[in-house]
DNA sequence: AAAAGTCTTTGACTTACATCAAGCAAGATT
DNA sequence: AATCTTGCTTGATGTAAGTCAAAGACTTTT
């Protein structure tokens, strides 16, 4: 195989079922090649798209890990969110054609650039990629409708059991374990995320730890009883 | 005036500038007023949808103010958003073809059922209805980005000055009144919107009316001092 | 007009989480 | 190998907001 054909492509990414729409044919493919016009490298710890940022493109990510997150005027953060392969971020720019929170890689991560003008362009053409783009906003609305729900009614450690078990389902999802997890993040990032100070995040890892449903060691993280942080969570689905 | 000339339109709506895309041209609007099927009278208390509807259509707000709000299993409620006059709801329902919370009437209602398949039928036709569909969604987005902030890194009075400030801000842009307001919905509905009880909320509002900030009487609040509000909401601002 | 119901306010007390502080663990740098 | 740096854990103490309780303000019902 020439490197020629190892291409920017769609057609033969294998994470294209869970980051764009499924149904095209083999000739309608070729046109969603099109979506994506470059890829680009973001080393650990870099940006890739700040507040304030003119709005141009979205950004599937091919691999890596990335935290969104607002700062106010008064330097308070808030991780809004955290991101995997897979994924599209930037859908923040749209309604003012500049972003409006900072997308930074956790890890050295490799992003599809895809400009919104190929999106809408191709949404014209194509019922199922339009409806495709409608439903990934949607997501991301429904998304944060639960995570109001977790800052303004839940407790500290029905927080973190429900950021555990979200990232394990969407792990899963990807191929990997559902019971190991090398968290990417701190835990002032996670606490960021969650409304809880670094300490309280700490305290309840260690609960949990104690309590025996997870094992614990700095990033690593084990589940052992997936059912008892589905209790926390939500104490009625197991009654 | 014929009755019948009064029918559902958007080319004569007042709202349209707030609610539907602006530069059509007089041929192509015709086409747009296609979008809104019907209209629906919703009486305070009631429901336009509830979590689990199937999802066929948006709501435009015509007259009136909603709550939207998701409950856990445990019944534990969160208000997550308060809706007036030209704002949409329902983009929840588009992921999962259900909604997935639940959209009050706070006071007699009356909102313009559009079908999302005349929504995305137009948006294919329509390069200005497609963007603007897709702003409304990202602006949704960056709202609850917002709120984020408010749950996870403000305190009390800080949210309640946030709250105010938006809503006098969203009924000025309807024309009404920069400084008085009633609300229409109760102390413990903007305290689950904010993630606070009550109480809390009374105290904060005594707060500021002993402060001379605002004027308080039950639904009715007189905002003296906005100034002051943006300082407690964000003190950088007014350095 | 009285009674009942809902919403709001205010006070007294409690608590979950924040803050402050110290020590530890694991890489990175020299 | 020793030193720095960054992140994590744990304990002691403080506090903003929650809880409980009672009374007042409107609204609706009869």
């Amino acid at each position: 195989m020439k490197i020629a054909e190892l291409k920017v492509a769609c057609s033969n990414c294998n994470l294209r079922e869970l980051c764009m729409p499924i149904g095209f044919n083999a000739a309608d493919m070729q046109r969603l090649d099109e979506v994506v016009a470059t890829r680009r490298k973001i080393k650990q710890g870099e940006r890739l798209f700040s507040n304030g940022d003119t709005f141009t493109s979205l950004f599937a990510i091919r691999t890596g890990f990335f935290k969104t997150c607002i700062s106010s005027e008064d330097g308070r953060e808030q991780v809004t969110g955290f991101q995997m392969a897979g994924e599209i971020m930037g859908l923040d720019g749209i309604v003012s054609d500049h972003h409006s929170c900072n997308a930074v890689a956790l890890e050295d991560s490799d992003v599809c650039v895809m400009p919104f003008a190929n999106v809408e362009a191709l949404s014209r053409e194509f019922p199922v990629m339009q409806r495709h783009v409608h439903k990934i906003m949607s997501r991301e609305i429904v998304r944060e409708n639960g995570v109001m729900m977790l800052l303004g009614n839940m407790r500290a450690e029905e927080r973190l059991a429900a950021f555990l078990l979200n990232l394990i389902q969407r792990l899963h999802a990807r191929g990997f374990s559902q019971s190991e997890i090398v968290l990417r993040m701190t835990r002032e990032e996670i606490g960021s995320y969650l409304g809880l100070k670094l300490e309280t995040v700490s305290r309840a890892f260690s609960k949990f730890s104690d309590d025996g449903i997870i094992e614990v060691k700095q990033r690593y993280v084990r589940i052992i009883e997936a059912d008892a942080l589905q209790k926390i969570f939500n104490p009625q689905t197991c009654n």
